[in-house]
RNA sequence: GGGGAGAUACUCAAGCGGCCAACGAGGGCAGACUGUAAAUCUGCUGACUACGUCUUCGCAGGUUCGAAUCCUGCUCUCCCCA
């Protein structure tokens, strides 16, 4: 009845998700959706370790590259997006390739996401305001009075998550966890997940070295080239914040480049705790060879 | 050769008679996660047969009811004078 199918290539960062998607969506002679949340944009290519030009051609890509840091993004833009690609892809194709280490990016096509209202950014400022002059616990108050519910399971110590709350309970009038328990998973296509697994030491030299690596390419080039917007969200980001605070003589070239390895480590190991909870997922070796993916997948 | 300072857990670093398995920071580990997610936040971090027990603060002794904290010797490190 369901005969579409989506692999999603999983594992952290530097664990070869791009190679192996490439020969997947080569093997099926079909394409790569990228859900990672840095590769969407076209101002940042080294840092984000994003597709090379002969990879990109070695399979049809969406998702890389095509957005502007400066232009508002959010998931909930991606999750329609993506979820139109994958619409029209299935027509055509009863394979598609899902790759990428933003594990609520992923899960977004996957599980669904619910609907929120627009958010008026004026109301995020505010907050980030009135976080900075009276401190979290006037956010957490206000939680509580306009939201109780989302007061009792929040993480109240977590202004992220206090002022995504607040800013859509001020600017739709309605509790935030009103909105949350509606999404439902797409039931046009089956989900396989693929996680690659490395042992934590082999994968933390790969990350190393793919950093020295990063910094060869012209990483710090790069960072500077941006330095002009570093605030904007989407440089948020391990590789470019530290150059950042090494412009800004924070930081020595050394400490910068030992940082981005630790941060970059750091955000593997998240990613990995992530991923854990993919009880249903095939887990490779990393460094596994296709044959062995496929043969392992059926 | 003489004088001075210091040796504390993975690292740095507090403590200077009991409230110390030992503040804090770093690092590490584990976890959370619904439009900031490569973000943000939380917990643990001497050992163990764990709401209790055991062994720790350079080493060896000593004083004391009781020491990481006081005394003696030794080892090592650093600084100053020769």
């Amino acid at each position: 009845m369901n005969s579409k199918r989506l692999l999603y290539i999983a594992g952290p960062t530097a664990s070869g998700k791009t190679s192996l998607a490439i020969a997947l969506a080569q093997h099926f002679d079909t394409e790569i959706i990228s859900c990672d949340s840095r590769q969407f944009f076209k101002e940042m290519s080294i840092g984000t370790a994003v597709p090379s030009p002969k990879e990109l051609a070695a399979a049809p890509h969406h998702f890389i590259q095509q957005r502007s840091i400066h232009e508002p993004y959010s998931i909930g833009s991606f999750q329609r997006e993506a979820m139109d690609c994958l619409q029209t892809l299935f027509k055509t194709k009863d394979t598609l390739i899902l790759v990428g280490g933003s594990g609520l990016y992923a899960d977004a096509l996957l599980e669904g996401l619910d609907d929120f209202p627009e958010v008026d950014p004026a109301a995020r400022d505010q907050l980030n305001k009135q976080l900075q002059e009276e401190g979290i616990e006037a956010l957490v108050a206000l939680l509580k009075t306009v939201d109780p519910v989302y007061h009792q399971k929040v993480d109240l110590g977590n202004p992220h998550r206090l002022i995504r709350a607040l800013e859509v309970c001020l600017s739709s009038g309605q509790p935030y966890s009103s909105f949350l328990g509606n999404k439902k998973a797409p039931t046009f296509f089956k989900i396989q997940k693929i996680v690659i697994q490395w042992d934590r030491l082999i994968l933390y030299e790969r990350i190393n070295q793919r950093v020295d690596q990063m910094v060869v390419s012209g990483l710090e080039a790069e960072a500077r080239s941006l330095y002009a917007c570093k605030d904007v969200n989407a440089l948020q980001t391990v590789g470019y914040r530290e150059w950042f605070s090494h412009f800004e003589g924070i930081l020595d070239r050394k400490t910068t480049l030992e940082e981005i390895k630790k941060n970059t480590r750091r955000y593997a190991k998240r990613q990995m705790t992530w991923f854990k909870r993919y009880q249903d997922a095939l887990w490779i070796p990393g460094g596994c060879s296709v044959e062995d993916v496929l043969k392992r997948l059926n």
